[in-house]
DNA sequence: ATTGGAATGTCAACAAAGCTGACGTATTAT
DNA sequence: ATAATACGTCAGCTTTGTTGACATTCCAAT
């Protein structure tokens, strides 16, 4: 190891470095959530209707059960998003088949619009940053992130990132 | 460039890439915010207070005007904040020397005190997940999280970075 | 067959933290 | 003098989270 690197292995965990990083987060966190928000502004909805569509159109058929845990969230708040949702027609509810307690979401037509504008919008913006940072950038980015998580929510992360490739 | 390096590189912008960060981003999120969290709602105060003494702490003497900026708040929902901790003694407003309409803000002893619990117990998390990813995996992370601010809060953010290093 | 517990839905009340709009008061700039 | 800036504050509203209570439906175990 030359002595740029050994300068470098043992700088990037000092305290400054470190809340550099925690700042990042802050305002690269503001750039992630701007462009869905603009739109859902023009509508009744808000952030809280982005996760529940996102999540629901990735893993159609899961249930609120499900939702609940990924969103941490009370049923209570996940159910006044869903209700405007299931109201509205974009999302569907469906009794389970085995366990007739479990309810199964998914997406209708126009949730499934609705989705994808949404999607376009947050994707195109990610897809840039990514293109601009270069992959062995957007490599250490994701290292990062997974270790930042809560060990449960990085494995529901995986789970939802092996489910349908 | 070998096979493997250019499927890589014609892989990393595709959808479900790009999904996955956007995934990764939510989940890890949480994590960042959660320990601080967690100190906070002992307490009378939740994120919005974290968020203005974190940047106090980080720029003595800022104005209002300019918290503003970085927080992108409105200066009523700034001042809600800022009222309960200038009350409670955790944030001191002098008068500007030079132009007295401004406020400029520091925290007392109280305030630096809070400020670094806080921010212990985000860093905690933070570097840990630095150290377990290694040196330039950091490097990508913080190169994609700049290309993913509003260049405005991106100008913001390195000046910060800049200031007293 | 009954019963305990799990999954879901819903009502009510509340809190945090954002927003707009309006207004007042210094202070500075033109 | 007048206009613009920086700040504070009041009032009211919205979104999104929280508890707590209670009903329904259904599975599973006794």
């Amino acid at each position: 190891m030359g002595e740029a690197q050994l300068d470098r292995a043992s700088q990037y965990l000092s305290d400054e470095q470190v809340r550099q990083g925690i700042e990042a987060m802050f305002f690269a966190y503001r750039g992630f959530t701007r462009d869905p928000d603009r739109i859902l502004e023009t509508m009744a909805y808000g952030r809280a209707h982005h996760r529940a569509i996102h999540f629901i159109a990735r893993s159609p058929s899961t249930t609120v059960n499900n939702l609940l845990g990924i969103l941490g969230v009370t049923k209570q708040s996940l159910n006044r998003v869903l209700r405007t949702l299931i109201a509205d027609g974009l999302v569907e509810s469906r009794v389970g088949e085995s366990d007739k307690r479990e309810r199964h979401l998914r997406l209708t037509e126009e949730g499934a619009r609705l989705e994808r504008q949404l999607s376009d919008a947050q994707r195109a913006r990610m897809r840039e940053a990514y293109r601009s940072a270069g992959p062995e950038a957007v490599a250490g980015f994701r290292t990062v992130l997974e270790a930042m998580m809560e060990p449960d929510l990085r494995r529901k992360y995986v789970a939802i990132g092996e489910q349908d490739p």
